[in-house]
DNA sequence: TTGTAGGCGTTATCAT
DNA sequence: ATGATAACGCCTACAA
């Protein structure tokens, strides 16, 4: 019934030599005879050997030094649930010899990241898992990784320079489309909307493009003659999103709903004339100010990026490979979640 | 800086015992003094004694047997997914120990079930996860279980009249309310929307009643006056829902969009007419062809309630356990996730 | 080229 | 009540 587990030792009995043999087979050392190296394969294989991961472990008895590198939370609100994701994970494996540590850089200072991650470097870590918010600065960050040996992951930002390293995010064109979809259930019978691009001194650049690209992509397939305008709230304007907004709106009255690319759209929401025709929202991720809209009604959808998942599944990722020689997967484009006033709550967990 | 983890041997040490009193007072089997037990937890509790699990299970040596009980697939698509799921954690759990098979039962025959848990039972397993779908049969299994100290995990349905196991699934109600929500967005100026039960020969009797339940207590909510009509696809009529559906948009030409509480509204929107004003369809699940219908246009959203996941959290759960002496979470809740055609794909993984 | 011995951290047993 | 010791399966070092 419960056949028993074959070990280096049965194995070693059934072909006649001794475990260290069968150890220098199972590892490709070399210095076998063929004799004994043919017999010793032939039975690995008839019987399917699974060497003991546990045991295996046991003996490698080391610490592993895994690091995370990601934004400071107390500046963006976005990258708390992050810090969650890496403690669960922290907690699933320190009692298997990894041990998780995190650094906060400053989302809004490119010079923070390279100081963060040079402090990062010297503590010496077996593996890192970091957000590549600056394109340049994480290329040369990786370059010094490489040549230390240190294994890496990343999540939330593509690099797309380099595919060495195991990347956990979302399609951020297909997230637009959803949008898309989204905003052209809202529209009705309406056929004027908007992009709003709210970002902070920071470079969303890359992501606002292709949220953008990926909503109106999804409108001219329609092929219904959608009018999609785009409207940018200036970095310094952001504490001014009131008067922003209500210009964009005076300049474009026919307007009956708003994409907003970034977390923000609590922002634009709350700036809304209160009177007149009702205005469609279509927004991202699960911050407290953004559930309340939702919940009041002033935003429509939001979507969620699943920040906690992406950090917790890079962490577990380094882990499972320092802890278990698990392969690392390489790519992991998480779903991309619809979010509204009645189903938000399972998503904060 | 890599501060080494303490290990009987130090706390034996520091405590000036030998690590068999330590090893006691870890496992509170008694025959400790006094004093040396006073000493050996001031010493844990200082250095938070964490036990190195990988040489627990070591020791242990012990193969697992989990067996997982579910409906055949071949006679409900709908449970497909759930394989893959089982397959993914016996792949990774087998190197620790835990052995997994599956079992099928007939979902339209109690008697079926009634047959596989008896083999389950008999084949002495240490953990058993299994889908309750019959009440009743359900919980004479359950303490059938309980005598052979079986451990249990349930998923999908809820088994109310017991909460000694763990259970992995979905607010039903509240899938009900997400599902009346996107209706509302659907229907736009319209006010008038149907339920529509659509099941098979066995009883997903609670279910369909608790999402109908969900559905109504949301329009309600918004006391604007929509009205909800409920029909049902009797049985022996699934092959002639063309028939039925037809009847019933005849004797309530008002109605601008359907709910379908089951994984069949594809059946619906298929037996739909193509001519006259078009009728917005909610329903659940991805199954292939429902993602067809969602791809054509001729159903709206899907709700997803992940059985892939489900399955795989329930088996997970149980290795953990028996791996790592892990806690089981006792009650788990799943997201409602929200499908349209744009991002049903990262869905299907 | 091959075999043997010892150790990883925990636990169970047996003798003290 | 306590301590010494062997074992779990794998791996490494060293001896043959």
């Amino acid at each position: 019934m419960l056949k028993k587990k074959y070990t280096i030792a049965d194995i070693a009995f059934m072909a006649g030599v001794s475990k260290g043999t069968v150890d220098r087979v199972i590892h490709k050392r070399g210095k076998v005879s063929k004799k004994a190296h043919e017999k010793i394969t032939k039975i690995l294989k008839e019987i399917d050997y699974q060497p003991n991961l546990v045991a295996r472990n046991l003996k490698k008895n080391k610490i592993y030094r895994l690091l995370v590198l990601i934004p400071d939370p107390e500046k963006d609100a976005y990258w708390a649930p992050c810090v969650e994701g890496i403690e669960t994970a922290a907690g699933e494996f320190q009692a298997f010899g990894v041990m998780i540590e995190t650094f906060l850089f400053d989302p809004s200072a490119t010079k923070s990241f390279i100081s963060k991650s040079k402090e990062v470097l010297k503590n010496k870590p077996d593996g890192v898992v970091f957000v590549p918010l600056f394109y340049k600065e994480a290329l040369t960050f990786v370059e010094s990784c490489k040549k230390n040996n240190v294994t890496l992951a990343t999540f939330n930002s593509y690099l797309s320079a380099d595919n060495t390293r195991s990347f956990i995010g979302q399609d951020l064109h297909r997230s637009g489309r959803v949008a898309g979809k989204l905003m052209h259930m809202l529209l009705g019978n309406k056929k004027q909307a908007a992009v709003v691009h709210m970002d902070e001194a920071y470079k969303n650049a890359i992501h606002m493009q292709e949220k953008e690209k990926g909503f109106r992509d999804y409108f001219e397939g329609l092929k219904q003659g959608y009018d999609i305008v785009t409207h940018k709230v200036p970095h310094k304007d952001i504490k001014n999103v009131r008067k922003s907004v209500k210009d964009f709106l005076k300049d474009n009255p026919g307007i009956s709903g708003i994409f907003v690319t970034t977390s923000k759209a609590y922002l634009l929401a709350e700036a809304l004339p209160q009177t007149g025709p009702a205005v469609s929202v279509v927004g991202y991720d699960l911050i407290d100010k953004n559930i309340e809209c939702l919940r009041s009604g002033s935003i429509d959808f939001l979507i969620h990026q699943n920040p906690k998942q992406q950090a917790y599944l890079g962490v577990s990722y380094l882990s499972e490979y320092f802890a278990f020689d698990k392969k690392i997967p390489d790519n992991k484009l998480l779903p991309i979640d619809i979010i509204t006033s009645e189903n938000y709550m399972h998503y904060l967990e």
